[in-house]
RNA sequence: GCUGCAGUAGCUCAGUGGUAGAGCACUCCCUUGGUAAGGGAGAGGUCGAGAGUUCAAUCCUCUCCUGCAGCACCA
């Protein structure tokens, strides 16, 4: 029999027959390896215990400690294990697919009845039945005739489609978790056993269309999550309440920030709290703008359905536009407008205006632009997915050569503006040209290559997505991270030089004759009413100072001292620090408490101490104790935190 | 838009085939209290909308609206 040679992680190298399984060379080295081994990297691809190796390679033998494939294996094994909990408790039950996903994974079935609460906490238990029988998984690879006529015969449609779906020249493995057979690559645990009982729940069940598509048959989808120990599974269910209690939607409640009603859905009534972020928020971007060098505009949000024909926005996207219909005295026919769903086709109408030279390039024109898109019903969510909303838009307008420091300086600015923000990490993705395309080769490359050296001219990281850039430019998506980790895109920037083109864009260039501009349009925030829920939730409510709605709140102890606190109010307003009284009859206990609860970063109490050395009790968000302090020096440093940076 | 679940006082929620309840919030009174809820009284609801079944519907049925979870979508 042929000999290959497999080298260990160690460097050391062993002489095995051809064909030998991971399994077998574990447990060549230790009987107790051999028992706890969990699967293999083999030349660094993750191989199951059982999968033969025929020629030469490096090998690891994985085991518990290896965090990612342990991770990997016991969730996917979880899936098996789950679809055969179900079928075992509902026969007729169809199954489908059933991957890893972040923290856990999912399965979807079809069956008539809907699975309830109460179905989970059954599957589960005989998840665990299974578990603790300890039974051996096993795989063969099938003839794609034979699985085809299996699932045939065991009335399994979705798996001959999956079977038939795939490649020819590629082998069909199937897996058995004791009695129980699905079709799967691997790799899968030595047998159930080894998945920890104790470390996995199911969470919940929800629709999911076969294969992600709309046109197809809805399953059902149970979505489990699953750790090595049940620790690690206590904590993360426990920062599951963390990221439930700083909910932007139960904060802005909370903190009367704003509402949504029936009425208008999707569209944010903003409270006096909320609209002060809001304002604080513009007025930064106002700011940090204008040093940027852009130009603000403002422009109509109802527009003739004509300039969308122009733009093409009629034609591929009016299903997402509010159509606004007009009956005019004089015409036959009704007036039909859109409320505007983006910003451009009427920034380029300013940009027409007046013959621009080469000389004007690049103009950067900006606007707090009111949008408004008909978001399907079931996409909403809170103030991260509304119907009416503003972006911090705007366009460049420029050269081809022009683009590479546009771009920079953005990455520049976007990256001061979250830091400023709180956010001190951002990922950067670029999209590069899709198969459908307009342009030369030429431009594209031309295009690309400017954002890439923009990129590395700032020395940010990024991450190549080939083929998903507009038809008719590249772009960049910006994404940040958040306190508890989730990411969120903001930020975009897109090279355009279609639109222009569309809306006849020109500028006369220092040959005396007229060129196209491209346009350039990008955002920081992306809208603001998505950013301030972001905002929300990093802080969990308690904004910086400068952003919090209530910065102060001067409370009296006893009735006496209200003359004074009306005192340090005023003296605090006049620096422009947002302070408000608090003289009602009420303890001071009871105050600090509301206001603790209302996230106002600074509490004045005030009682008679403070009234006669003038001085105020400071007590800051989040801390217990408090400090005394002089009123002016209080106002001077409370007049400092409150400004807005940039 | 699809599937499932939900909609009762400002908020969080209980409840019933015979037109409703709690806690907090709110108003008033007592209390002037030193850093996360002092005490008492009061007011407050066409039970999401419409239709049907019924002697009688907040409760049962249907349709719609809105929300929640997930999917799909996100120029």
């Amino acid at each position: 029999m042929a000999q290959i040679s497999l080298t260990f992680p160690d460097g050391k190298a062993r002489e095995f027959p051809a064909g030998i399984t991971p399994a077998e060379v574990a447990a060549s080295i230790s009987t107790s390896l051999g028992k706890k081994a969990i699967s293999a990297s083999v030349d660094g691809r993750h191989y199951d215990l059982q999968w033969p190796i025929e020629t030469d390679a490096k090998i690891a033998i994985h085991t518990m400690a290896d965090e990612a494939q342990a991770l990997e294996l016991i969730r996917h094994d979880l899936a098996h294990i789950m679809a055969r909990a179900v079928q075992e408790l509902w026969p007729d039950v169809k199954v489908t697919i059933g991957p890893v996903v972040a923290n856990g994974w999912y399965y979807d079935f079809d069956r008539d009845e809907t699975f309830t609460p109460e179905d989970l906490g059954a599957i589960e238990k005989r998840m665990k039945e299974i578990i603790n029988a300890r039974e051996a998984v096993k795989t063969e690879l099938w003839e794609r005739a034979r699985a085809i006529a299996y699932y045939e015969e065991r009335g399994e449609p979705f798996k001959v489609e999956l079977v038939q779906a795939i490649p020819e020249d590629q082998s069909i493995r199937m897996y058995w978790h004791g009695g129980w057979q699905d079709l799967c690559r691997g790799p899968h645990l030595q047998h159930t056993g080894q998945v920890p009982a104790d470390a996995f729940k199911l969470m919940s069940v929800a629709g999911a269309y076969w294969r992600g598509d709309s046109a197809n048959k809805q399953l059902q989808r149970i979505y489990g999550v699953a750790f090595k120990t049940r620790d690690e599974l206590k904590a993360y269910l426990h920062m599951l309440e963390e990221a439930a209690k700083r909910d932007h939607r139960k904060l802005g409640r909370e903190m009367e920030l704003f509402h949504l009603q029936e009425e208008a859905p999707g569209m944010v009534f903003w409270h006096p709290n909320g609209w002060q972020i809001y304002r604080t928020l513009e007025d930064y971007m106002r700011g940090r703008l204008r040093q940027a060098g852009y130009k603000e505009i403002r422009t109509p949000q109802v527009v003739d359905r004509k300039l969308w024909e122009a733009s093409g926005h009629w034609e591929a996207y009016k299903e997402n536009m509010f159509i606004v219909e007009v009956e005019e005295e004089h015409a036959k026919e009704k007036r039909i407008n859109a409320l505007k769903p983006m910003n451009c086709p009427c920034h380029v109408q300013v940009y027409n205006q007046g013959l621009k030279s080469y000389r004007d390039l690049p103009l950067r024109l900006a606007e707090f632009g009111s949008c408004h898109r008909y978001e399907s019903s079931g996409s909403m969510h809170g103030l991260m997915r509304v119907r009416g909303f503003v972006q911090d838009d705007a366009h460049i307008f420029c050269t081809e050569d022009q683009i590479e420091s546009e771009c920079a300086a953005f990455i520049e600015l976007l990256s001061s503006v979250y830091k400023d923000l709180g956010f001190d990490s951002f990922e950067i993705k670029l999209s590069t040209r899709p198969e459908v395309r307009i342009g030369s080769d030429e431009a594209w490359d031309k295009v690309e290559t400017a954002l890439e050296n923009a990129i590395r001219k700032v020395g940010a990281a990024y991450e190549i997505d080939p083929g998903e850039g507009a038809f008719y430019g590249p772009k960049l998506d910006f994404k940040l991270t958040d306190a508890i980790g989730r990411k969120w895109q903001c930020g975009t920037f897109q090279v355009d030089p279609n639109l222009p083109t569309r809306l006849g864009a020109e500028y006369i260039g220092e040959d005396g004759a007229k060129h196209r501009p491209y346009m350039l349009h990008r955002a920081i925030l992306g809208s603001f009413e998505r950013f301030i829920g972001i905002l929300i939730e990093n802080y969990a409510g308690k904004l910086p100072f400068w952003l919090a709605p209530r910065q102060v709140v001067v409370a009296s102890i006893v009735s006496d001292a209200d003359a004074y606190v009306a005192e340090v109010v005023a003296a605090l307003r006049a620096r422009g620090v947002r302070a408000e009284a608090d003289t009602r009859n009420e303890k001071i206990n009871y105050k600090v408490r509301e206001h603790s609860v209302g996230k106002v970063p600074v509490i004045l109490a005030i009682g008679m101490q403070e009234v006669e050395a003038r001085s105020v009790s400071v007590r800051r968000l989040g801390e217990t104790r408090t400090e005394s302090m002089g009123l002016d020096q209080v106002v001077d440093q409370l007049a400092a935190d409150a400004r807005i940076p940039g």
